[in-house]
DNA sequence: TTTTATTTGTTAGTACAGTTTACTAACATT
DNA sequence: AATGTTAGTAAACTGTACTAACAAATAAAA
């Protein structure tokens, strides 16, 4: 009959939809408005929403029932008319439990309220190369966390460095000795709460983007033992056609050669930005001529080649933001300095105002927020 | 009350979700699989999404109603049970007008049906550099094509290089004399159909996407007077915080300088990659004492040169597909071969099988396809 | 040939989500 | 004390999709 047979494919959404599914949505939608906003009305909720007021007394009654929000009372402002009451999120009523793998010889783990506050900690020195041997202490490190906890808990959280599928399983992540490890449902089976493991740069992009004034374009670099990332790309964070989005520590810089790489090749990212190769070039910069010339050398190069790599990122995905995660005492100065001139004079903006590059806020916490933000979105069905 | 007050940002979704909302997803759901698979039958479709085949009924009455939809009569298939009535899109019984403003002195226009066959064909030289008289012919151009059509039109859809908002404004199309240009309206206006105007390289991409067995992670690769691009993330296009995703063109490419280019800074990948670039180095190429070889090496390099700009991204998104779109004496052979080798050099492929590249498989309808797969995707209400 | 099984599409009635309309309660203002 | 305003709720209505039941049309079996 017709001689192209398409396929129209206008994006993920392959399924139909029922009422009950809007349902959800504007429970989630309820929630996330009182977790962002704060307090407010029943009344504030069906201005904001657009729903009724009648619906909005709905959807409050059950989020209320579900033990998600909570009434805080009459509103004090003075006005005329019947006082509002106070509808919040249940902050303090309900926590989660957030794991931090990345660094080096440490595992973190933090009991958390809605808020991302930090109410406890609690770590476990890495004392084994033994992948399994490490999978044990991270499951006992997780229910030594859950019973830290003060109220009930949402669920746990995790951050780990390496590629992880979208089922909680670590595919690859070769720092912990880690090879296809279903981490998640270890966890889950441990506790008996919902877990969610993902990247750990993942979880920093989504700690940033909630508590750091995130653009919904945005880059999140995170520098450690090697250099990862991730993307926010038009409010959804990118994941990859293999769930590898963001791991642009292997691609080659410039086209003047480098030092090798541990990968084999020789110019990757990791070979000028990583902590251990800087830690390296600083220490021999110590022993130069002009300690302190070389030192800022050696930072300037570093910056240099990140934004040479960030460059047609940045153009092709029109990134408002970039933000740095990692030691500030390295990152911070010349080195985020020469991030910008240097993608100031490689990418022509061709609207202003440029991108902006900044450091995290709190880059120690931003990962375990991060989880405690993914968990939360979790729960509301988001993702 | 609380130390930090965030904001819990999840994605674009801020509105409330009604049922009505819902009903229009399956709708275009139906649609949409109809579209892709085929005629069916009601029966086929309540298997295929999953509704009841009341629900679907429904849906089907409607959609027919509106003349969206058809009935083809029985099937001819042998079984048991009561024949089925097939179902189909209204595939002849509606066109699409597609307009492409992407070449150099030209401006094409075409009448579609819904499967993007070509019915008719309409150009216009490009007499003027005058932004508001070409303008005028853009409009003229589009009424004469909608008289051709011989069907009721859905829409317009509009390519165009340049930066695109979403109400079909161009903000900017230096190429064109454009600034703040509201085209979607102007055609609105002179025809009264709905009109959609996007950029060029976006168009292309979702011809590519649908006609072409596209990937959810693609980049689509323009090649044309200068040269964009377009990004499919997780199936969603990249828009970009400033509605210039895809500008690519003005990155600067290595690190080892480069050739003036007209932006007045040096090493832009279009000082490499673009046509008039390609044939000026080709006809200094003509007369070396080796032509055939010095040709391939201006191939070679100018493969090289894409490729060192796209390894960044394709790491960072986790392409799976790259499509090239231009004129295939330039781009096959050699150039698209170094492409992928260099690829294959910068890039770490973490998870295989790696990144694919090819070319586009219809380049000069490829834009018009697009704008056809556009307008009727947003009669769907997708986008 | 008759009966049985199977499949399609429709009608009738139900559950659920959200809306409109109309109400009470509680306040400030005059 | 009268008036107007705002918050929250109750009842009835609209729209969406569901289950249950059925007629029509056919192939396959008896």
């Amino acid at each position: 009959m017709t001689s192209t047979r398409a396929r129209l494919r206008t994006g993920p959404e392959g399924t139909a939809s029922l009422p009950s599914d809007g349902r959800a949505h504007n429970l989630a939608l309820v929630l996330r408005t009182l977790h962002a906003a704060g307090a407010m009305s029943r009344a504030d909720l069906s201005r904001a929403l657009g729903l009724t007021r009648v619906t909005i007394s709905d959807l409050v009654t059950e989020l209320i029932a579900r033990g998600h929000a909570v009434e805080l009372g009459q509103s004090d402002e003075v006005r005329p008319g019947k006082p509002s009451i106070l509808v919040d999120i249940n902050r303090r009523g309900r926590q989660i439990v957030g794991l931090d793998l990345t660094e080096n010889h440490i595992l973190r783990a933090a009991v958390m309220d809605l808020d991302g506050t930090m109410l406890a900690r609690t770590d476990r020195a890495i004392t084994t190369e033994n992948g399994a041997e490490l999978t044990a202490l991270v499951t006992e490190l997780a229910v030594t966390a859950v019973g830290m906890a003060t109220a009930p808990l949402l669920g746990i959280g995790v951050g780990t460095p390496g590629i992880v599928d979208s089922d909680g399983v670590v595919t690859t992540a070769p720092n912990l000795g880690w090879t296809d490890v279903p981490l998640g449902a270890l966890i889950q089976e441990a506790t008996g709460l919902p877990t969610l493991v993902r990247n750990d740069a993942d979880a920093a992009l989504h700690g940033e983007y909630t508590f750091g004034q995130g653009s919904d374009d945005m880059i999140l670099v995170r520098v450690g033992r090697g250099v990862g990332s991730s993307l926010m790309v038009g409010g959804v964070r990118a994941r990859g056609a293999h769930h590898a989005a963001g791991e642009i520590g292997h691609v080659t810089v410039g086209t003047d050669g480098g030092t090798m790489c541990r990968c084999g090749r020789t110019g990757c990212l990791e070979t000028w930005l990583s902590v251990p190769a800087l830690e390296t070039a600083l220490a021999a910069a110590a022993l130069a001529e002009d300690p302190d010339g070389a030192t800022r050398d050696v930072m300037r190069v570093a910056g240099e080649r990140l934004a040479i790599s960030l460059a047609p990122i940045v153009a092709a995905i029109d990134v408002e933001e970039i933000v740095l995660c990692g030691p500030a005492a390295l990152l911070d100065g010349t080195l985020i300095d020469s991030v910008r001139e240097t993608l100031a004079l490689r990418v022509l903006p061709v609207i202003p105002p440029p991108t902006t590059v900044r450091l995290a806020q709190e880059p120690e916490n931003t990962v375990l927020r991060g989880t405690a933000v993914m968990v939360l979105s979790s729960q509301l069905g988001v993702e």
